[in-house]
DNA sequence: CTGTTAGCGCCTTCAA
DNA sequence: TTGAAGGCGCTAACAG
């Protein structure tokens, strides 16, 4: 039994190919309904699929979608992955995965995979500082959208969707002193200017200025949880005032209770205690943790659609800052 | 600046297009370095990408996986999705990611697609009680692996990767005797016949009977949390001896800490209380709760390794447990 | 070491 | 309402 193609089909049905491929493609205007039904009753009994390929071969569309994005082991990615994909699926697209782990080089080498797939468009949560490595996609005329990270020298036109992540850091900020917090520490596990991370930082670093409060940022990425343990203690221990600590990624947010409980320092007692988080997990820690939360699956959607939009040429707004929801909880 | 083809480079290049095909696929040994030089250049200065559709029509493969998971937005899937990657991509192979969102019928129009778009091979965490909607699969030679559940009628030599379920339900209940319970109360979302929660619960049913413990499964697909809240509270009341209560899924484990939390219940106090987990996060709850903890990430690995293996024609084993790790904490 | 050429399966213009 | 035929970009005989 070996690949069936059109021209068995044809043959079997006693019909030519263009009649066959007229019926695959939903051409029904020109085809009596006797030759509907025999085609369609071959098609079935023959087990005949499509082949993609060929399609491709003759027109100029692949039907494919490539998406790549930081680490989808994480939540954030792997709800982006599903808002993208609840639109893009009923929308015909198939949707090529790829997982850059956050590597500038992984993300290249897939992006160049992808142009051999000849995908339609691209959803890219990018990894480099600069836009310049994405120059490439542009002048391919590849419909694309940015999501998560906005990359600097990023030309105006580029579709791009994004958490308000400085917007709602401020006004954490500026909420935190109206509660008598003078100061803030946030700890970030790297500091990669584009990051959602930095972000957070500028916005509350804007908020503190304005409300006369102290900012400070640990940043982890190289040191353990020791290394944490000590900044946290000897700035709690030496400092008057009441103190906010903000996670500034959910994977921080781990080693921050763990650290908490060492100090045997409990919240909202001892500190204030919050953490950007996508997942709501730690609703259960106590009586549960405030968080900042994002919404990917959103994003997705949003950048899904945006991309439709590019596919059909219609004209998009090509900024949009998706909202951080607040989950208030006692830990403040 | 339209689609620059083989023809293009092989012209400016002022060789043949055999010479720049050789090439792109490595085929170095019959070529003088002066060619490859000046091929690699023509190469990059006309931004030439080989077209993938064009090669599958030539080949009789796509270097193409399809992977159908249950809902990418659940832990377990996108580990498992991750593991997957990380073996499939290195080797050369892209892959199409569907989410069938539990649903066999959108599974099996995923499935269509897959077979248009030629995948080499399947990965498929399947939706169906038995085999026979996977038949097809088989009869088209494809490559197949199964993931985490288990087909009923399913031919011998259909390559498995699935936890330990039953074994770790079956160990735990009869340490739970140990420990002094009397009483198991497992609380499940669904009872499909081939889930994992249906296996976990075969195998705290085994091991109590063992044990002579009691043993009951809540079944909560179809009510609230004050359901299971009454239900709880109903039979903890009316119980002499120590219960303990099992989540058989990440999901119930939320719902159970919340009715806990109503009805006042304490672990291991009032009760043991104990989760299937893939995700640690309930480490910080209180002082962490028992967890069985399957290893998605690892079931992936094995599982496109399997598949690489079937590609390659080699033989296989077909049926693979993958050990559940148990994850001790205070709750117990 | 290099080139010529025949298809792979499908869609689409053109003709009937 | 249907069919015939060319060609999409690439690979792999086969021929130098």
């Amino acid at each position: 039994m070996k690949n069936v193609t059109i021209a068995d089909v044809a043959k079997a049905a006693g019909v030519s190919v263009t009649t066959v491929s007229r019926f695959i493609n939903g051409n029904y205007k020109k085809m009596s309904d006797t030759t509907k039904q025999r085609v369609q009753q071959t098609i079935t009994n023959l087990h005949y699929a499509p082949k993609a390929s060929a399609r491709k071969m003759r027109q100029d569309f692949s039907q494919m979608i490539g998406v790549v994005v930081g680490d989808i082991s994480n939540v954030f990615s792997s709800l982006l992955f599903k808002g993208i994909y609840d639109v893009l699926q009923p929308a015909g697209y198939d949707v090529l995965l790829m997982n850059s782990n956050n590597s500038l080089i992984t993300e290249q080498n897939e992006l160049a995979r992808l142009f051999t797939q000849q995908v339609d468009g691209l959803i890219l949560q990018p990894n480099a500082k600069t836009f310049t490595p994405y120059q490439q996609i542009q002048t391919a005329q590849l419909p694309l959208v940015m999501v998560d990270r906005e990359t600097l020298n990023q030309p105006q036109d580029v579709a791009t969707v994004v958490s308000s992540n400085f917007d709602a850091s401020h006004q954490l900020a500026v909420r935190l002193a109206s509660q008598g917090y003078q100061h803030i520490i946030t700890v970030s596990r790297t500091l990669a200017e584009t990051s959602a991370q930095s972000k957070r930082i500028a916005g509350f670093t804007a908020g503190a200025i304005q409300s006369q409060q102290t900012m400070t940022n640990l940043e982890t990425a190289h040191h353990d949880r020791n290394w944490l343990q000590q900044q946290l203690h000897s700035k709690i221990a030496t400092t008057i005032g009441k103190t906010a600590v903000v996670s500034l990624m959910g994977p921080v947010l781990f080693d921050l209770l763990a650290v908490c409980r060492s100090l045997h320092l409990t919240f909202p007692n001892d500190i204030g205690l919050i953490s950007f988080d996508d997942w709501t997990w730690s609703q259960y820690v106590n009586d549960g943790i405030f968080l900042l939360q994002q919404q990917p699956e959103l994003m997705g959607h949003v950048a899904a659609e945006k991309l439709l939009q590019q596919i059909q040429q219609t004209p998009i707004t090509t900024m949009t800052y998706i909202p951080v929801k607040t989950i208030e909880k006692a830990s403040l």
